[in-house]
DNA sequence: GAAAGCCATAAAGGTTCTTTATGCAGGTTG
DNA sequence: CAACCTGCATAAAGAACCTTTATGGCTTTC
């Protein structure tokens, strides 16, 4: 049967301690507990590696054997999780997100971070179907509470409202009501039925009106291509707060309905594994961006 | 949080055989399990260690960092595992039992065993109450069946007979059944109150009499004191075969009585952790002495 | 003789790790 | 282009492991 290095350590830290209870507190572990690894190490080995008496432990003959490899191998392993773990704090990140968050809002603010963080290397990469992320990287996904994980924030809730261009107005005559707004040419953003933002259906459900998709409209894949069309003046979209922000601002784009706002769903943030600098780093610059 | 360097065997094994699949079969491991294991570690260490895809796995740059150290590391501690495991195989065995089997039994018949083993060194450790026996020592010890383990076994049930000198029966007349024995001196094994082993009083219970024992009676807390002291003549003695089994064969002691057998208890061998060739030799041999 | 320190074991409960089942992705073959 | 194969990922269930507290015994020291 394998005897698991890791285990191991228990032997180190008997050899080094002296005594079983010394080492439990050297590890954090109980005197019991020690004493019972020590005891599964010895029956897999089928020898005993230390005497022990009131006086504390003394290595056998077998454990002097083991103790001359083990304490290199460990301080050798050892020397080589902490370098990674090192590279693992001054690696940078991997964003993981969809398009229209990642063009539409991330990209342009991005220099900012990298002006104020030029020692983490940042890589965005955009997909319209995300894998969950993993150690090292930072999913920033579209969900409601509950589809992530426990240790998932909410970076921006979701407020929505329909926008066009000014040009469209003057062409086709100012929007009075939801009613009317259901008689324009409406943008569509397609998604798979798990998406969990607005669509125009559900957004006019919160108007009490019903309006299905008509034939003929434009229906678009990703985010920032709807944005383009808006632009173009070819429909109304439905535009996320803060994506378009920058075109309300500059006029660009008008709002023509109400803003809805749902506080428990939006883009989310998820990175698994321990939280390094770099993390840390960007956790706080998202959360300023965003507020 | 400490990364156990156990698991890093996985590591190093998927680093090895290039997919989970195979060094999970290699290790004797699920694929899942082998893929929930380097979830675990790379969580713990904050950083992907292989790139995973359709193509099995190839270490990432932190990756390499660590198999780099944790190759040798592992050689090393593998080696000395084994160099322990051939220490334990050659190195002797520790004999643990009370002193009336070390110096009846055991102790005569041992340069039997020496002459056929001369390449395994024997400790026989003697005491009145004997540790638990650990990995590379056997436990000899008088047991009933359910007192120890289940790897325990039975060396030899327990038979036990009245014995006395010639010359004390010349002295004192013959004894012609327990009722005429009860009347007698008797020698007396003291024993603390687990002891497993006939008492008189309940020697004489098997017999439908009633004997407690008589105050000015020598007792004595040692067996082969108690055989000495018949042998001096100096009462009747509980004889355990074959302890006394040569001085019947010579004639100085004669059995009184009848010979009692309880076939659950007796001296049973217990010999924790693995069966080294030492052990098998000891355990072949004691089974061929006591039959 | 009492107290302190040490080790050993049992019991209880929590955590880890294994399995099977299953799904998805990519590559290969017909 | 469809089917199949290989590989990885995850969930759920159950087994195994490992921790704790409680407790007892032994040795040493004061």
């Amino acid at each position: 049967m394998q005897v698991d290095p890791g285990a191991l350590r228990v032997v180190e830290a008997v050899a080094r301690h002296g005594t079983l209870t010394r080492a439990g507190a050297a590890m954090g572990m109980s005197q019991p507990a020690i004493s019972y690894q020590l005891r599964r190490i010895e029956e897999r080995l089928g020898t005993a590696l230390f005497e022990r008496g009131s006086g504390g432990c003394r290595p056998t003959a077998a454990g002097e054997v083991l103790l001359r490899a083990l304490l290199p191998a460990l301080a050798q392993i050892d020397a080589a999780l902490a370098e990674v773990a090192a590279l693992s704090r001054a690696t940078g990140l991997r964003i993981l997100t969809d398009f229209g968050f990642a063009g539409l809002w991330l990209m342009p603010r991005l220099a900012g971070f990298r002006n104020a963080h030029p020692e983490i290397d940042v890589q965005i990469t955009a997909a319209q179907e995300m894998a969950m992320a993993r150690p090292g990287e930072v999913a920033i996904r579209f969900a409601r509470a509950g589809d992530l994980g426990a240790e998932a924030w909410l970076l921006m809730p979701e407020r929505v409202m329909p926008v066009c261009t000014p040009a469209y107005l003057a062409a086709h005559g100012p929007i009075a009501d939801p009613a009317d707004l259901a008689r324009r040419t409406l943008l569509h953003l397609d998604a798979p039925p798990e998406a969990r933002w607005f669509t125009w259906a559900s957004w006019f459900a919160t108007q009490g009106v019903v309006r299905p998709r008509r034939s003929g409209e434009l229906g678009l894949n990703t985010y920032d291509f709807v944005v383009q069309a808006a632009l173009a003046g070819q429909g109304v979209a439905l535009g996320w707060m803060p994506l378009i922000a920058p075109h309300l601002a500059s006029g660009a784009l008008v709002p023509v309905g109400p803003e809805i706002i749902r506080p428990d769903t939006g883009y989310w943030i998820e990175a698994p594994g321990a939280v390094t600098p770099a993390l840390q780093a960007l956790s706080d610059w998202l959360r300023r961006e965003a507020s």
